[in-house]
DNA sequence: AAACCATGTCAGGATATCTAACAAGACAGT
DNA sequence: ACTGTCTTGTTAGATATCCTGACATGGTTT
């Protein structure tokens, strides 16, 4: 009865994802264009993001955080992420 | 670790709302104008729901679906209901 | 018939997001 | 020091979304 949101469910505008991760658009959008996430898309081309994206991007962040560059996250992700 | 949405987080646009729950926009702002609920809006003046509006407005729905009309149902909330 | 209720629809304006481009600081290699 | 690459900022123009207010309409009530 209760709403809740599944974790694949594309639910949330960029600008909520940016509250969430405390990431700027700008990186958000460059994570995708280099590969890392693959947001899905509404009918009006506009991003919309899961709270699997969203956990993505945290991991991302604490990666980038560390020091890590977008090419090794990007084999980190891919060693360890199986996507269904 | 995992992200989760609190239910009291508004943070899903109108849109969404309307795909969560088969209600119109104007549904919406008119079930808003009428006092059976009270959105967030975010710094540009746009309503952001919240899971439990979202529960909210599935509860009006299915009275609205049982005929019973906006005055009774503000009744029923303003009884059923302990805002803190 | 007149009034009211709930919703549809439209217009004009404000806000949000998109892509593409250029800028710039940090860092690596030469 | 120079050059190139990486990451992010910023800007511009176009598109999408959302806002309020107004009028339209079918159904119900009086």
């Amino acid at each position: 009865m209760d709403p809740t949101v599944s974790k694949k469910q594309a639910c949330f505008p960029i600008r909520v994802v940016m509250e969430m991760t405390n990431l700027t658009a700008r990186q958000i959008r460059y994570y995708e264009e280099q590969g890392l996430i693959k947001p899905a898309r509404n009918d009006g081309n506009q991003r919309m993001f899961s709270l699997e994206d969203i956990e993505r991007f945290r991991l991302i962040k604490s990666y980038i955080e560390r020091g890590i560059n977008v090419a090794g996250i990007k084999t980190i992700l891919a060693t360890n992420v199986r996507d269904s």
